[in-house]
DNA sequence: TGTACATCAGTGAACGCGCGTTCACTGATGTAC
DNA sequence: TGTACATCAGTGAACGCGCGTTCACTGATGTAC
């Protein structure tokens, strides 16, 4: 064969991070093929080599970069025990460096409402990313039962995405502050306090 | 004069009723000015007889519809009384009812993540909006200390923000429905548990 | 070892379309006589 | 009361632009002789 054996997917590869980081920086919506194929070093043209369409593309680039988030969590919150490993996440995820960069950062903090209101393959994906989040967070979760773990790690979940957007949102950067410390200290605290022992029917 | 006074003013507010439907289920990005004109029944040209460009109209609307939110919210959580006017806010806002109905709900969940990108007159509205949220809810929060009232304030908003993005993540209506339920429970316990007693420095 | 060839990853022009914005105009209206 | 007029809210064509997608092509490469 006229190329190396991996040299397609060397570029597939190349197009897939270019298109995480910009879409998660600027929006799926707003940022063009052009540019992410210009930002792996291509032109525009080749890109349906590559990928069906937008739609796919936007997908793949979703699943590549949550598996591998999901991966490296697990391994820093299996290190760090006997803290428990959604603490951990709390403290890294409700951070000034997570809020300043969303290119490399959570894809449902920046792509989830934009994609929730899809129907395609990224709809799906973005709604498998989700759930591979609470399934992760919900095993490293201090609780005793199944339920009361999924509990934590929904609640938590949901206040580290919504204390990140909200903590973007700010233009104040001490507001913006605050306003992860208070999430981070509500979180540790209600983990602390609640949740272990009764069950809700 | 040739029109009665108050004729622009009610288009006016037509063109903002329409635009903070459209922009709310649809994204700022994926709105054309045309399409909020026609919903407003009038051709796109008009457009700038009333606002200077799309930046200021996404502002305005969403000012509009914040504004009497917020009020209506005030409104409910005094009659409700001695159930705090939070624990009420966790019922509404993580109620199937407004996962579903998207155009008539939180400006935040719909359009954080996407105008806290931005850098205009939409990016400062959005911030404002999250800030009377805050100070709104900080007030209605159980706790004895104003810092106490403003972390419940924010740990609670932080996680009725992302658990709604996550329920409209879900595609499985179960699965969906389960994310609502168990960020309502473990915010109230939360409330109920934690925060009163000490003061983090 | 050197050359001719077939492959196919990548190029770049072109497509139809919808966007935000501008502008010359039209025609419904309240006012003045 | 009836008519002429001035106003200005709203119309619709046009602008330049960037979008996702298609396609005829080019030229760097590993293989065969």
């Amino acid at each position: 064969m006229p190329w190396k054996s991996d040299h397609k997917a060397q570029t597939r590869g190349k197009i897939l991070a270019a298109a995480a980081e910009a879409f998660r920086a600027r929006g799926a919506g707003g940022v063009g093929l052009a540019e992410v194929m210009g930002e792996a070093g291509l032109t525009h043209g080749g890109f349906y080599a590559h990928f069906k369409s937008k739609d796919e593309l936007i997908a793949a680039a979703l699943k590549t970069v949550n598996d591998a988030r999901v991966a490296r969590f697990n391994e820093v919150a299996s290190e760090r025990a006997p803290v428990s490993g959604l603490d951990t996440a709390i403290e890294v995820y409700l951070s000034s460096r997570h809020r300043e960069h969303p290119e490399s950062g959570c894809t449902i903090a920046t792509l989830g409402s934009e994609l929730a209101r899809g129907s395609g393959k990224a709809r799906r994906q973005i709604g498998a990313n989700a759930r591979a989040w609470l399934d992760q967070f919900a095993r490293h979760a201090p609780a005793a039962t199944r339920a009361a773990k999924q509990r934590q790690a929904t609640g938590a979940f949901a206040a580290m995405i919504g204390g990140l957007i909200l903590a973007r949102t700010a233009e104040d950067p001490h507001e913006s502050d605050r306003i992860l410390a208070d999430v981070r200290t509500f979180l540790h605290e209600a983990l602390k306090q609640g949740g272990q022992a009764e069950e809700v029917p």
